[in-house]
RNA sequence: GUGGGUAUAGUUCAGUUGGCUAGAAUGCCAGAUUGUGGCUCUGGAGGUCGUCGGUUCAAGUCCGACUACCCACCCCA
């Protein structure tokens, strides 16, 4: 039936023919956040469900509706992570990373689970790579982050992201700036669309990005939050403000972006490309300097971003960046009998042990077919062994790329093999080279 | 959770107002004389037309339900 051989909802195989793009995202963004310090870190892909609902947020969507949980044959309730950020707090404060020298700085690649109802950008298994620092409250620790999102998204995207920044302030001036939104919308109840008086209780921030034209027009003269935070967090936000100018960084301040995840503070950002459909959003993240003490760990400002790996190679593919390729086969080696096989295998073998792409038949097919499929792989170079081979020891080598033909010795072949490639390989960097030059005296 | 759209070979799609053994392209396999790829030509395999039910002499085509996928709301990466 169809349960046998379809995916489950929302998920989403990556295929050979795709696989390398996600390995040269996932390395490009842990290589640079390396530069930027963040070491990877490893955690598990569930945890207590007790862990999301109180680090993530009790009355969020992603809690309260949006989660894989179960209870494990021991009784206890278990979750498959909605995010990353909670796994990462609660190993750090479990193993005492946080007595170390701060900050700590961890990146991860990971698979996050969430029930939702799948439809373009997003998915049921969404792939996400991220980072999170811990222990430094100065704004510089949140433009580094940015920043590192930043060349990530640069490095890898030619399409146009923009960032979006805002404050949502501390706990403490937030209450104050809810209490006034709950009382300007309130007055205009309404008015307002259905799930925006929804929100009204919950979560009023989060009436200023609704989509409704009437609730729009009404948010328009809606307070302001950046007139409620507190000089503190002013001082913070400015401070961020200055460091992005100094790097160069564009952004927008808008105060209508608001995370959806509760134990944001302070700095939330967003990439944002107009190039994916309405799950615009590539990276988000903030800071969320109340999450660690609320977790049972010590008193410690942390922040950190998520990167949707399946929108950004959605977005690359979209935009027409270019993936490098894999380096394809360098040598096929036919055969023709049964001795031929063998020792096409061995020759293989040989040529694999020196950190060669060899490959030989193991399908039985003709001599004619082993070089088409040959073709088919782009193999550099090909030869073919029979008995005439066998007997003489002498193999004819063809260059595929140029149709050219050369001989060698079966006892000499891998070193024979070997010159060949290292030289191309040098052409190679010659030619890389060349380009260089080239360019640089544009 | 709410809406709208779609569902035909591995893939991308044709299939005319219901009408003979359901097509193309591409991919796959095999041939075009003796042991050598790309181009060309020929042949072959591959579909219970998403599933179940209904209307009809007749359903890929019309109707209903279910399922899946896509898109949007919501939410978020």
């Amino acid at each position: 039936m169809a349960l046998l051989t379809n995916a489950p909802r929302g998920t989403q195989d990556i295929l050979p023919s795709d696989s390398f793009k996600w390995r040269y995202v996932e390395a490009t963004a842990l290589d640079i956040a390396e530069k930027y310090g963040f070491k990877e870190i490893r955690t598990p892909v569930f945890e207590h469900t007790e862990l999301f609902s109180r680090g993530v947020g009790e009355t969020t969507d992603v809690v309260q509706k949006e989660m894989y949980t179960f209870n494990d044959k021991g009784g206890r309730s278990i979750s498959l992570r909605p995010e990353g950020t909670a796994g990462v707090c609660r190993s750090v404060i479990e193993h005492g990373l946080l007595n170390d020298a701060l900050p700590l700085k961890t990146s991860y690649v990971v698979s996050c689970f969430r029930y939702e109802k799948p439809q373009k950008g997003r998915f049921r298994e969404l792939h996400q790579f991220g980072v999170e620092a811990f222990g430094a409250s100065s704004p510089s620790a949140d433009a580094e982050v940015i920043s590192l999102a930043k060349s990530i998204l640069d490095t890898l995207c030619n399409g146009s992201i923009r960032l979006e920044i805002n404050s949502i302030g501390c706990p403490e001036c937030r209450k104050n700036y809810q209490n006034a939104l709950k009382e300007y919308f309130s007055s205009h109840s309404s008015e307002l669309c259905e799930t925006c008086n929804g929100r009204l209780e919950r979560n009023p921030m989060r009436i200023l990005d609704c989509k409704s034209p009437v609730c729009k027009e009404i948010s328009k003269n809606a307070p302001k939050i950046l007139d409620y935070i507190c000089a503190d967090c002013k001082e913070h936000f400015d401070g961020l403000k200055k460091r992005l100018d100094a790097l160069g960084i564009d952004y927008t301040v808008n105060p209508t972006i608001v995370r959806g995840l509760d134990y944001y503070t302070r700095t939330v950002f967003e990439f944002i490309s107009d190039d994916l459909g309405s799950q615009s959003t590539v990276c988000g993240g903030g800071r969320y300097d109340g999450l660690v003490e609320s977790l049972g760990g010590p008193k410690t400002p942390a922040l950190g971003f998520g990167m949707g790996l399946d929108r950004l190679v959605m977005l690359m593919q979209a935009t027409g960046c270019l993936f490098p390729t894999p380096e394809g086969c360098d040598v096929y080696i036919g055969s023709s009998g049964e001795n031929a096989a063998v020792e096409a295998m061995r020759l293989v073998t040989a040529l694999r042990d020196e950190g060669f792409c060899a490959e030989c038949d193991t399908v039985g097919r003709s001599i004619k077919a082993q070089m088409k499929y040959c073709d088919k792989l782009g193999a550099k170079y090909s030869a073919i062994i029979g008995d005439n081979e066998l007997e003489s020891g002498i193999v004819e080598v063809k260059d595929m790329r140029d149709g050219s033909k050369s001989q060698t010795t079966l006892s000499g072949f891998v070193k024979f093999i070997y010159n060949k490639l290292i030289s191309d390989s040098f052409d190679d960097i010659s030619d890389a080279f060349d380009n260089m030059e080239s360019n640089f005296s544009k």
